[in-house]
DNA sequence: TTAAAGATACCGTCTGGACGGTTTGTCAAG
DNA sequence: CTTGACAAACCGTCCAGACGGTATCTTTAA
């Protein structure tokens, strides 16, 4: 009786539905909230057909984990490419995906990634071989001390927006970005 | 049967170390298995009993939050007082505090209140609320735009911290420390 | 060309266990 | 003997995952 019975079938596209749904849940009601039976309903989908395309509830969120860090990773190549300077190029790339990150409606998605990354042990473990592989990529063009300040400066950043504790203004921000993109150089 | 009924009674002792194993098995565990049963079983002490100290979970969390804050005020306060010169002092202070985080027993402690912090909407908003409390105190001192970014490095050093996802040798460490802090002078 | 034969993409129900919280009972201290 | 500090059994709910089914797609072979 249900449509989805008779709606074209389109695997790919019900999935990243059940991942954005996913992320979107985390976000509003914290992870705690995220159960399979939220999600499936809230994508229209029947538990039996989330539970196809995701075996079970930690692979959904390796699945988010996944989706979220191949987009970080899409966003940093695109910063890196219009960058013409080679010294210092991925962590001014991280900085400025980095100060991005809460602005549009991708943001959101984000948010929910590091709420689960920090809570899951699990997805710790793939977060910080994510971190030795880029570490290890950048060896020679970013490994200085000042450019690691600069990344964690970009982290601090990222978890104030998360939490919302500070209310920074555009200027000040832009402010912070230039200072901490001049430490990549120097 | 149990030595509880037997053992000489000591509530506070007892209290304590509710929030000390709730501490490390939120660490250790993640927030997810942060359960009543589990907590009071690792304390050495019925769910009965956990739950005269506090009446419900989110009376524990709180506990657990108000005491964390409690040592982090403390800490924060005892390296200002070693502190002569008042221009970002306090963000000084917290740069001291924060790198020294993970170092020691206590650190455990510090890493949980985090997890739970970021996963938690009702801890964040406590959070927030420190931070703007700290940020009047010191309007004066520690408002600058130099200050507040070092603080996000801190932070973000504190995340990594948190996370594992750099190991950092302790001379870095200690480089990085003194150069966050001649900004709060800048 | 087509129709059988899988394979894939779902649906809807059920269950066993976990978990937060309650209640009642017990012991010890003042 | 009263009150605070527990213990221990219990309850209701919620949830992950299993399961058995149905509809649509793809392959294949006559």
């Amino acid at each position: 009786m249900s449509s989805a019975y008779h709606r074209k079938k389109q695997p790919e596209r019900v999935r990243s539905q059940l991942l954005e749904v996913a992320a979107r849940l985390s976000l509003e009601q914290g992870i705690a909230a995220l159960t399979l039976d939220a999600v499936s309903q809230a994508a229209g989908v029947s538990k039996g057909g989330l539970l196809h395309h995701f075996p079970n509830k930690l692979a959904l969120l390796d699945g988010l984990f996944d989706e979220l860090v191949a987009r970080f990773d899409r966003a940093i190549e695109e910063a890196m490419a219009a960058d013409k300077v080679e010294k210092g190029r991925f962590t001014r790339a991280y900085l400025t995906v980095c100060f991005a990150l809460d602005q549009g409606a991708e943001g959101q998605g984000w948010q929910a990634l590091t709420i689960a990354l920090i809570a899951e042990p699990h997805l710790k473990a793939r977060w910080r071989a994510w971190v030795a592989r880029r570490a290890a990529e950048f060896a020679t063009t970013d490994s200085s001390p000042d450019c690691l300040l600069a990344r964690f400066a970009a982290d601090g950043v990222w978890l104030a927006d998360l939490i919302r504790s500070h209310e920074l203004d555009a200027s000040t921000r832009a402010a912070m970005l230039e200072k901490l993109k001049a430490l990549s150089l120097a």
